[in-house]
DNA sequence: TCCTGACTGGAACGATCTATCCAGAACATA
DNA sequence: TATGTTCTGGATAGATCGTTCCAGTCAGGA
């Protein structure tokens, strides 16, 4: 086995970042094994070695991987700012800026796959479902850090993400940042209103 | 042709129908023209001479009925209400209310499709989006009817139908109403924050 | 009755899909 | 170097993909 994972980047590794590059921007049912395996520079009996369970295995793992790099851009936004108002700002907004970046091409690396997933595979619906969780716990960490109610820390980042993921489908369809823009003033709003006991939710 | 639609309906009627209800369930590349055409109950020579341009031609006249009964379904909701904030409420539990009726499989109509039309057909994806402008017109102009500021119903709408759309796709992967639910909450307390020109937005 | 256009049945096309096969290369350990 | 394991090259299978083709059915107008 290789060692030294920083430098040499083994076959599994490239075939397991390349498929989730591809799974992000057309999702699972248009992204062909040969495209896969052209892209990573891999021949079929690498991946069935690699992955027994085939494309189906192969796409789980990639998911796993391309939910941990928007992982980090959600800590990373949301470490950015100091109080909760700007944390979930600044979470739409860094996801604006990455997808125009990228030609409105790179979303977010779960959806397509996940509702793709809901009709045709159970195993990737499950494995989406639990990624999806993953990252509403990491933002109502942070809203708890944050000094909100941890009552009310839980349903907030829930709706954060829902809006989140609905802006950006948004934004992705039209090619225009607006509703991720508007989603961030609108977040920033709602929870500034629900961290104040007073107004109760 | 065939005037009396209401009793008859046409072979393309029911390829537009039926294709319709795969898209919103499986998106546009997990569905095969064998398949609608086994579902129609039509051969491909008929789906060939209503549409053209074939499958792609199919889809768009597809999605724009299943668009509208969308629509539809906003629309009753808003009317239903009386005040904005119990109007954004009603379209999220009734699009949870069908969501879990159908076992989580009749979403958006729209959304599987639009997500894979960004990388895979332009066609397809300028569709979606003139779709996702028109229900957001709808729900603004219903904010607007119900006394919202014009010059903050536009984006309200944004946000309200970006919050439906991603609340129905967690809802959706995780078998959950719960995600629909809390943004129902949550949308009803940012239209109620937004109305009041006091708090600014 | 004949004609014309709209529409359909069904076979067939080439292309592409995922997956499997086996021989051989590359590797680590001894 | 010998040996056993891990991994890869390349050809191939069988199925399915979207599409095309042509002969034929059907209705309505002259």
């Amino acid at each position: 086995m290789v060692k030294d994972g920083a430098t040499a980047e083994g076959t599994r590794d490239r075939l397991v970042r390349v498929t989730a590059d591809l799974l992000q921007r057309q999702g699972y049912e248009a992204t062909g094994v040969k495209e896969i395996l052209a892209a990573a520079g891999a021949t079929s009996s690498s991946l069935y070695h690699h992955f027994p369970g085939g494309k189906e295995d192969l796409a789980r793992e990639a998911l796993a991987y391309g939910a941990e790099q928007f992982a980090g851009l959600l800590r990373g936004a949301l470490a950015r700012a100091d109080t909760p108002e700007t944390a979930v700002a600044a979470c739409a907004l860094d996801l604006a800026e990455d997808l125009a970046a990228s030609g409105w091409s790179d979303g977010c690396p779960v959806a397509v796959t996940a509702l793709e997933s809901v009709a045709g595979s159970p195993q990737l619906r499950e494995a989406s479902a639990r990624l999806f969780e993953q990252w509403q716990e990491i933002i109502a960490d942070r809203l708890r850090a944050l000094d909100v109610p941890a009552a009310v820390a839980g349903e907030l980042a829930s709706t954060v993400l829902c809006a989140l993921e609905g802006a950006e489908l948004l934004s992705r369809v039209t090619a225009d940042p607006a509703p991720l823009r508007t989603a961030a003033r609108h977040l920033s709003t709602l929870v500034e209103v629900s961290r104040s006991p007073a107004r109760g939710r």
